[in-house]
DNA sequence: AACAAATACTTCGTGATACGATGTATTACA
DNA sequence: TGTAATACATCGTATCACGAAGTATTTGTT
């Protein structure tokens, strides 16, 4: 998939992964990988990116000795898919207008 | 709407904008306005990146006096609206992912 | 016991790119 | 006369995905 097509994609992605239940970086991308794949730099980055723009917060567990950070979303990350639903429409309408007149739809 | 979302689809738009009949710069920002806004430094930007990768040709032609450049889609221009559509599918299932479980569909 | 693979997080540098700011020049219109 | 519209161009900046490389532990295999 074409990455700058990715770029709108991943942060919400990544909120969507952490909503019903909070999650920690290996589990996400693996979760993610059917649908989108991501690597860790990518990850941890959009995570930081993330926490520092209050959309979701972290707490650190110990997990069999290992640490382990687990992401919890919050009400601006969920607030985030809600305009993600919105900018969806326009989406669409760039869509259809690039299909517009194409053979194979 | 979101920067980094319009990041995959400015090209292929521009490219949508002149596959049907050659346009120019302020045209192709005009008759994309209502689908998407994009500036002029942006569009010359892009205009100049799909000429090097050979999506499209230029050609300069004096209208009124004033100096126009003249864009023409390629055969490269069109596969890339067609890997566009093959790109759409994998997108509409981060959105279902993205929307899964939502409460508002 | 030794080694590989999986788990888990971190940092650094790079390349791509949308955009504001700014500039140049001509035409149309009030 | 002056302002808006037309038309193209360049520069610098901020954002961001990613590969590469590193650290450290646990699990599975031979």
């Amino acid at each position: 998939m074409d990455i700058q097509l990715k770029r709108g994609l991943l942060d919400v992605c990544v909120l969507a992964a952490i909503k019903n239940e909070d999650s920690y970086g290996y589990k996400i991308i693996k979760d993610l990988k059917p649908c989108i794949e991501l690597s860790e730099s990518t990850l941890y980055t959009i995570l930081k990116r993330l926490e520092n723009s209050g959309m979701l917060t972290v707490r650190s567990a110990e997990h069999d000795g290992r640490l382990r950070k687990y992401y919890h979303i919050t009400q601006n990350g969920l607030r985030r898919i809600d305009e993600f639903r919105d900018e969806w429409k326009e989406v669409i309408s760039i869509y259809r207008f690039v299909m517009k007149e194409e053979q194979y739809e």
